[in-house]
DNA sequence: AAAAGTGGTGCACAAATTGCATCGCTAAAG
DNA sequence: CTTTAGCGATGCAATTTGTGCACCACTTTT
């Protein structure tokens, strides 16, 4: 749209980090580039860029003016969501940040099940850490979060949570695979590959294990790929530790997954959210409204697995 | 802003009704205009207007716009607002759509001394009714309301309420002055003028006296500004209705106030309200917060009158 | 049937935007 | 300490964009 055009030069500049770098990026000259910027801060009446020897970067006001165009620039899609809406086909795109745990199989069934009523929707997903995804919320890059345990929460509106007790994922032949429910201290006596320090289920774990005086977690293998730790037990005789809504193990009979007994370990919390304050496109809230009910009938996911 | 013009051009559009009638108040040619509007509507990829034979009207998907632009717009004036306000100086405009009740005293007082603290801030007050302020809300044609009894309420975010008996205003000597509060059936039997249908003290008062059977409300004069009926005053000697938060007796001698009994007459409750979600201007958020604490001490402005 | 509205369009002209060359400046490199 | 490379700003000509005028097709009112 016309009118975002100078908002658009603007957010270039700052990705750049200078005009000149800028002016390439974006087929124009670096004068014609430099000339809008001057023009959007005089009849803006502020200066939005301090100007440094090797370029240029955001001063305070400019930070308040970026964080209002992107503001826009969400508003406007959203706008053109609800006319489309009204004009009878479904449009739009929405974009989803979420813990790793939830890409191999939840996300991939609820979308596809969206699509299938909606062709018109596209979709973004990104795996993110919860303070990434946090941050993307914030600065409209992402619509909807569903993370385990984000940490900051200041932007960060719940909208659903529910409550996942981490369990122990393993061979159907291993030793524990009897017990309806494990013990924290049984598996630590047997191989088992944990994510690393900044994921939710680490992080509970080492909450949990603190309380075992003179036991320390020591995974065999640690990784920050979800992908890569369920592949690993293919290989070696492993337990790993999964959320429930992370796992279709119908399609494996070889693998079987155990709760961690509650006293044990406090259960993670999935939380479904967005930014705060902010009113989603339609596409985005009827699909944040298919998580939750998605999301309510989670038993409907257990039942995949193993009673 | 330059960013803006094509809104402004499709404001005064719709305001015209047609194309040549705006192009007349806005210094353009009909002809221009028209292909503003023909490329915006390009660029949008729907059509806002309706051609009729005798000019345009909004469709659906231009009422949806409408409400973005007026929304963006005061996004606009609220983030330069903030800039400013960062920049040191405090500027602004506020505007409140208030209950006349307001206007002679409560109001003047507040606004003087906000804008003792703040010169740079200006403001803008206007007399609604309870059903226009919160259409002006939702059109961000005022950003703060303090209204009795507010009808419909959709939009209309109560940040603040306080209950207001309703008080009979007479002369010094009426023979109900020396009761620390009256019943309405005393009332009712001596002379008394009264707002007209759509005021909040009328609406309580016809229901209390609904609960009287055979009585009707009679007033000797009836109007709607309660400007003339305070003077009146001066003239017959007859009762008045008003809210306290609306007197201001200790520079008149001769009046005194009495409030109505409470089992007789349902207190008004005045509301402090914005439209519902939004995020106001630095200015008009921070006057909120000082009627906020103005309000919370309203039995100062009581104090004002006789105990 | 005529008149007075309306939105839409081709064409010549005016205005705003752009590209090029260049300046003055500062920090990093030699 | 000088040199160099990169930066933002600016004057001027070329070009793109927007505008005004005259006019069309159409509908309602007179």
């Amino acid at each position: 749209m016309r009118h975002l055009r100078d908002f658009q030069f603007i957010e270039g500049v700052i990705k750049a980090g200078s005009i000149r770098k800028a002016s390439e990026d974006m087929n124009i000259t670096a004068s014609a580039l430099n000339r809008r910027i001057n023009r959007f801060e005089d009849e803006f009446g502020f200066e939005i860029f301090e100007r440094l020897p090797r370029g240029v970067r955001l001063n305070p006001a400019g930070e308040l003016l970026l964080h209002h165009i992107r503001s826009q620039q969400s508003d406007f899609a959203r706008l053109k969501s609800q006319v489309s809406d009204l004009s009878g086909v479904r449009r739009g795109h929405v974009s989803v940040a979420c813990s790793q745990a939830l890409l191999p199989f939840f996300l991939p069934r609820e979308i596809a099940r969206y699509r299938n009523d909606h062709p018109g929707v596209t979709f973004t997903v990104n795996a993110r850490d919860r303070v990434d995804a946090e941050r993307e919320l914030s600065e409209f890059a992402s619509d909807i979060a569903l993370v385990f345990e984000p940490l900051t929460m200041v932007d960060f509106e719940v909208v659903y949570a529910i409550a996942q007790p981490i369990h122990a994922v393993m061979r159907a032949d291993h030793p524990l695979a009897d017990q309806s429910e494990v013990r924290l201290r049984d598996i630590l006596r047997f191989p088992y590959v944990a994510p690393s320090e900044n994921y939710a289920v680490r992080a509970l774990l080492e909450t949990a294990v603190r309380r075992l005086s003179g036991i320390e977690i020591a995974p065999v293998v640690e990784s920050e790929s979800f992908d890569f730790m369920r592949h690993y037990g293919a290989w070696e005789d492993a337990i790993s530790f999964q959320f429930p809504v992370g796992l279709n193990l119908v399609n494996d009979p070889q693998l079987v997954k155990r709760p961690l007994a509650k006293r044990d370990v406090a259960p993670g919390n999935l939380l479904l959210g967005q930014l705060r304050g902010r009113t989603l496109p339609v596409a985005s809230a009827r699909f944040m409204q298919q998580l939750m009910t998605a999301l309510s009938g989670v038993s409907d996911v257990s039942a995949y697995g193993p009673k």
